[in-house]
DNA sequence: TTCAATATGCACCTAAAGGAGAGTGAGAAT
DNA sequence: ATTCTCACTCTCCTTTAGGTGCATATTGAA
């Protein structure tokens, strides 16, 4: 049992309410290629373990979100969560205070693009000792020269 | 009703039995790791493009592959095959004849990953014109000094 | 005989991603 | 008076991604 990404029994009500009122788009060609294209954009490794954070944590300020994701530098964390509430994925509340407070959560669109990347991390978890297993095989068969370089 | 990677009859069954025989690995750190740097292998467009035509066409040869997704430039397609034939996503047949005919196939690996891809390619197409009305609200927000540039 | 077809490999180049580190501004703590 | 905090921004630099174009071996078709 995955904990990773697991939705809270809050999370997955507020979910289901806003998935019912949205509506897909008609799909033609022009709309293949947004999706395409929102695709490349929304499937990207900060921007996924952004969203695994906040979908775990809920709402967290600029260092905290750093201090989570101890790999991203902070140009990369403004990048992200700046790109991120473009796409309204989160939102960004500015406290005017001294020193700064801002605090991001994610945003029910945000909180839905949690719940389609759960299967995605729960593919890893399950299958990465497969992975590996034909990693090594693959390299194997390449020091014999039986599969190109 | 999306037409993307929606897998077939026979592409279920056969994910059916080969996911009840797969175990999930332990949840420690190292773990998290792993998963971690397998999502970055795995989650980008090339992949998720690639899986998703031989999903829908079945088993296809280099070539036909290359027209099936436009964008990419022959040394991409062979990088992230390669990539992909490592990871033990696709299986690579060499028929030994003039001129070389290869082909392309997911493994079950592969098409199990499809099948987690699945819920992103379908929230991409859901969510499509929400997104397109956050980053116009951005926009206009950003263009009116509301929020940093 | 010359040509086309196939699945790459290789070399060179540009563009984009990303890292390191310094700077900022105002108030609260020392 | 000095120092510390926060949430950035800016500049400079390195690394990686990715594109373009050429080379190849072989054989059946023109």
């Amino acid at each position: 049992m995955p904990t990773r990404v697991a939705l809270s029994a809050e999370q997955i009500t507020a979910l289901q309410e806003y998935e019912a009122c949205t509506a897909p788009a008609a799909p033609d060609a022009r709309v293949e290629r947004l999706v395409t294209e929102l695709i490349e954009r929304v499937a990207d490794k900060w921007t996924m373990l952004l969203i695994e954070v906040l979908t775990e944590k809920g709402e967290l300020r600029f260092t905290r979100l750093r201090e989570c994701v101890p790999s991203i530098s902070y140009k990369m964390l403004t990048q992200t969560l700046r790109s991120m509430e473009r796409e309204g994925l989160v939102a960004r509340t500015v406290h005017p205070v001294i020193p700064p407070k801002v605090e991001y959560r994610l945003t029910l669109l945000g909180l839905s693009l949690s719940a389609a990347f759960c299967g995605v991390w729960m593919w890893a978890e399950k299958h990465i000792a497969e992975v590996e297993q034909a990693r090594t095989t693959f390299d194997r068969a390449r020091d014999c020269g039986t599969v190109p370089e």
